[in-house]
DNA sequence: AGCTTTAATAGTAATTTTTACTATCTAGTA
DNA sequence: TACTAGATAGTAAAAATTACTATTAAAGCT
C-alpha cells in the first residue's frame, strides 16, 4: 500500500529508488529525487498539479513541465503508476506490491486496499486467449463515511 | 457486454432509450437520439472526439461541445458510462449489464470481458467498512494478441 | 577537485482535452 | 400553430498536458 509509511520505509525505499536510477541511467536529480519523495510520503495519490504545489514549498523554482515529465519517466520504468480513473485530471502513486483502488465520487478521495484471494484467483479464459495481461486492478466508485456523514452531496 | 449487437437489440435499447428520456425530462432531441446510437453501435468504447468524428458524417452541423455536454448529461442519468483507464482522453460506453475491461496498451482498444464469479462474490470487510461502493470494475492492462503477433511495440 | 559530455531543468509557449457562453433553434405541450 | 423551456451551433475560454530552448547540473574521466 502507498499509505501511511513509517520513516525507515521511506528511508530503505529512497534508496531502492536511487538503485533504480542508476541502474536505468537515469541522473539522480534533486528535482527527480524530491518528485520521488514526495510521491511516496503522499498518502492521497496526487494529481501532477496538487504535486507541483506542494513541491514548490521545499522547491520554490520547481517547474510545472518537471513534474509532468518526471513522473511520465518514473512510469515509464515502473516506479510509479497512475492511477485507473474516471477523472480528467491523472493521479500518480508509487509502485508497491499488489493493491486495489477505492474512490470516493465526493471528495474524490483514492485510498487502498487489499484483496489477496482476487489477486491468486486465476483468469478467466476469455482474458487468457485476450492475450498477456500485464496489470489487473479493481477500482470501486463509491461513497466513503465521511461524505456519507458529514453529508456532502454525491 | 456492449459489443456486437444483433439489430433487434439495439432497436430495443434505443426504445428503452426515449422511455429513459421522457421518464428523466430530457428532451428527446436528434442529437442526443444519434448520439447514443452511435455509442450503443460502437463496439470500442470511442473517445468523445471519435465520436464527434463519427457523427459528423451523419449530422454534419454537429458540435463538439454537444457531444460532450450530451455525453456527461447521459452519464449523470446513468445511461452511459465512462470507462475507467489511464489515459488522458474519456472513453464512453453503454451502460450495459455488469462486466469489465481489457485495455491494450498498445492498440489502446478496450473490449469487455465477463466474471460472474467475481461479480457475486463478496468485497473484504475493508471496502464495507470504507463507505457504499456503488461500482465495482476490474481494469486490466496488457497486450492483446493482434499486437503481439504484428508486432507493434508495447 | 576540475573538465567534459550529455541529459535534465526552468520558464515559457503550444497542444490537447474539456467546459462555458450566447444567440438561435426545436421538442414538448397547450 | 404558437409558446416556452431547454438544447444546440459556433465560438471562446479554461483546464490539463506536452513541447521548445537556453541554461544548468550529474556522472564519468582525468
Amino acid at each position: 500500500m502507498s499509505t501511511t509509511e513509517n520513516p525507515e520505509s521511506i528511508i530503505k525505499k529512497l534508496s531502492e529508488f536511487s538503485n533504480a536510477c542508476r541502474k536505468a541511467y537515469l541522473k539522480l536529480t534533486h528535482q527527480r529525487y524530491e518528485i520521488y519523495r514526495e510521491l511516496l510520503e503522499s498518502v492521497d495519490h496526487p494529481a501532477a498539479e496538487t504535486l507541483h504545489k506542494r513541491l514548490l514549498l521545499k522547491i520554490p523554482t520547481m517547474s510545472l513541465d518537471t513534474v509532468y515529465r518526471t513522473l511520465a519517466t518514473f512510469e515509464r520504468h515502473g516506479l510509479i503508476s497512475r492511477v485507473q480513473t474516471v477523472e480528467s485530471q491523472a493521479r500518480f502513486e508509487a509502485t508497491s506490491s499488489q493493491h486495489h483502488h477505492l474512490i470516493c465520487s465526493v471528495c474524490k478521495n483514492i485510498i487502498d486496499f487489499q484483496w489477496k484471494h482476487f489477486d491468486e484467483t486465476a483468469l478467466p479464459p476469455e482474458v487468457v486467449e485476450w492475450g498477456i495481461a500485464n496489470d489487473k486492478h479493481i477500482v470501486i466508485y463509491g461513497v466513503c463515511n465521511k461524505c456519507l456523514y458529514t453529508g456532502n452531496n454525491p
